[in-house]
DNA sequence: TAGATACTTGAACAGTTGTTCAAATGTCCA
DNA sequence: TGGACATTTGAACAACTGTTCAAGTATCTA
């Protein structure tokens, strides 16, 4: 039988996964995305909820649409932004109980 | 009976993990983590794998060492560096593997 | 002790990044 | 259409960060 090795880590994986972390590794842009992953809000919302102007909150909520975090979807004047799907709130709601636990 | 409610997440929450995302999210500092995660290494025999300057890979350990998620054991002449415990071994394994499933 | 090996540290530089402000775009309703 | 509301975009700036180079410390051995 063969052994069961693991692939190996390229630098490939290396550049995609630090370029994730690296747009979690910012606490405004943290905040939003963990402000939404529950469920959509609009810009506006998330601005308020966490006291940032409207324009810093949009200029973060477009790097992090750019990288499949978040999903946005516009509706009448309104733009809801929400986690792209179950793999990302998972993942960062493992990450924030991890925090948690230490 | 009462409703569980989650915990919020606090703005001390998002700086702290942020702070540990942001650790991460450079390519050079996540390859360094990963190569001593299973077993420690010296720091020569770190930058000689990944193809780094042993200067760079010292200052990148320093604040990695800070953060607890890597710990130095001295050996004679050399340093080795390995994964702080279980719990960082698994958060960055989940991460990594989080990423090739995408 | 002297020299060699292994690692650390500090200064310095270029490149990146978060934030702000002002202007532009998109959407609805009177 | 015109104006009000919601969001996006671009330019500009200060602050931060990764990297390099040179000099420093620690440890072993001949």
């Amino acid at each position: 039988m063969s052994k069961a090795k693991k692939p190996a880590f390229s630098d490939d994986d290396a550049t995609a996964l630090a370029d994730l972390f690296r747009l979690l590794g910012d606490p405004s842009r943290l905040r939003i995305v963990v402000s939404c992953l529950r469920m959509p809000l609009a810009v506006s919302d998330i601005a308020d909820k966490l006291g940032l102007s409207v324009s810093l909150v949009s200029h973060h909520l477009r790097l992090l649409k750019g990288a499949r975090l978040v999903r946005a979807e516009r509706q009448g004047k309104q733009v809801f932004y929400g986690a792209d799907d179950a793999h990302v709130r998972r993942m960062v709601e493992d990450m924030v109980t991890h925090i948690r636990e230490h």
